[in-house]
DNA sequence: TATTGTTATACTCTATAACTATA
DNA sequence: TATAGTTATAGAGTATAACAATA
């Protein structure tokens, strides 16, 4: 069988377009000032507020050391804030701010603005056909929803 | 319209299967020995044998001083050589040595295998759509073929 | 004694820029 | 003087492990 060839297989090719997808994000998130690591921290806390900063750090796979200066730089921006837990003063639960949340819609803006500008070239069909073949493929390779494995090192 | 939600659109999705696929094709590399910066400059030496360091330093994104590190460590394994160009002696030009097409032999191998790993659970057309989708979105973001960005930085 | 969060330290990777040799 | 290649230096980002507070 012969795959395609000049640009390599799908393997290499997801591998290079995600590569740069995140580097395209990544300049319009800056334009927030912003880094990807900080987005993602965002919105994870968006999606599931209150949590500790050792849940957050388990699920977004990164040691909690390293959450711990982005929570400071995010939390001195006033984006979010740590609220101790009175039961258990150890805990840090973690909420966006009013303005965090402001942000938080801005960063979904650039998203979409992202997003259609990738897909670009590509029609209703076409695009719904690609979010069904990408999304099989992430579930089976047991990506967790909505976490760049690279938040752990870019 | 609403896009298919909880997983995110698919150029998060893009991104997030890039970067775990990137991830686990070093790790197969690994096994070899080598870094996938190693294994994109030894496919990008193989694709176009002869070239200078200063031709493959701007073909791959990356300065000049950072190939020489990594053509240092692949030529002391005699994987690649250098060979000085009599009629212009600051030329060297880059050629894989006999091992080093044996070497990219065996990363061809890990590529298949990789692949098919990857795209486990989708039958041959499913994979010949979106080969050819993400094909398309490749070409219309003007991305190098067979040179990964990521390279400049992972 | 165990766990949460924090701080300190050391390491890896990278780009920038100075340097050498050839032209 | 200009270019190919090399070396030296410094910076960013990261993980590991020690530490402090709370349970």
């Amino acid at each position: 069988m012969v795959i395609s060839t000049s640009r390599g297989g799908s393997a290499f090719l997801l591998a290079q377009l995600g590569a740069h997808a995140a580097t395209r994000f990544g300049e319009r998130v800056a334009e927030l000032d912003l880094t990807l690591p900080q987005t993602g921290l965002l919105r994870a806390v968006a999606t599931e507020p209150g949590r500790s900063q050792q849940a957050l750090a388990g699920r977004l796979g990164m040691p909690a050391s390293r959450l711990v200066a982005l929570v400071d730089g995010l939390a001195e921006r006033g984006l979010l804030e740590r609220r101790r837990n009175p039961d258990d003063r150890r805990l840090h639960a973690l909420h966006l701010t009013a303005t965090g949340e402001e942000m938080y819609g801005r960063i979904a803006e650039a998203a979409r603005a992202h997003e259609n500008d990738l897909l670009e070239g590509l029609d209703d069909a076409e695009r719904g056909v690609l979010q069904s073949l990408l999304g099989r493929i992430a579930e089976r390779q047991g990506m967790t929803p909505g976490v760049h494995p690279g938040y752990k090192r870019a």
